[in-house]
DNA sequence: TAAACATATGAACAACTGCTCATGTGTGTG
DNA sequence: CACACACATGAGCAGTTGTTCATATGTTTA
């Protein structure tokens, strides 16, 4: 492994024929960084994440599931969104792990499986509030 | 102000005429999650914030930027993603100003301009990886 | 000033998303 | 068992998104 060699991990950086006459000043800069970078599957799977917080309707279903367990009916009517709608936001949630439920007769109550959710919506909300 | 009465701020929420009967058990528990609720216009805001980690490409753009302060073309290069979307996809990160720009002959720095973008990010992979 | 280069940008397009609508599934009740 | 209710789900559709392609803008150099 020489110092010119650049982990294979990712496209590799050609150090010859550089398009850019600019670009790559720094070889080492860009080595450090190409090394560093997560794999591309997991900024993938990151990015699949952040899709959930990506929509103001999960964001009210998880803010609402914050504060109490709550059956659909419950968040549809107190969201004012259609109950289908929920079902299906509902869903994906599910699929991600972040909420879990629970049945009890005919409803059917949700609650978060995820302690994170929280610091991360006011993680975010700190952000936009500058 | 009673006991009664919730905020009229999000959607009232009806305390006669339920359509679903085993639904808002607890009032308290509802009016308190509506109070609660930040304002509609916040809550797409934050959705709006989140979209920008929503796409793998931003990520990665970031992450690069995390490092070190770099030019379209390096980027473009190091990602293996085409010139015109680099551009593209920085414009947005423009607009949401979590990037700052720098010309520099005809080259361009790009580097982050929010300190809370590490944390965020550190913060998803941490959650991802469970 | 002309040519080369780095970047920006508009148009077009395919893929994706979130909703509605209709209907299916599961549970309690008369 | 028939019905009502709470919820789930598939199809379809309009709106959005990320990319490519072509081209424009801005800068340096010969």
């Amino acid at each position: 492994m020489t110092s010119q060699s650049v982990e294979p991990s990712q496209n590799q950086v050609r150090e010859d024929m550089d398009k850019c006459d600019i670009t790559f000043i720094h070889h080492d800069v860009i080595n450090k960084v190409n090394k560093d970078l997560p794999d591309d599957e997991i900024l993938y799977d990151l990015a699949e994440f952040y899709k959930v917080f990506a929509d103001s309707t999960r964001i009210k279903i998880l803010y609402v599931l914050l504060k109490s367990e709550m059956c659909v009916c419950d968040i549809s009517e107190l969201l004012n969104v259609s109950q289908s709608a929920v079902s299906h936001q509902l869903r994906m949630l599910k699929q991600m792990k972040l909420v879990k439920y629970r049945r009890e007769g005919k409803a059917v109550f949700y609650s978060l499986s995820d302690h994170h959710i929280e610091l991360i919506l006011s993680q975010g909300l700190e952000h936009i509030s500058e």
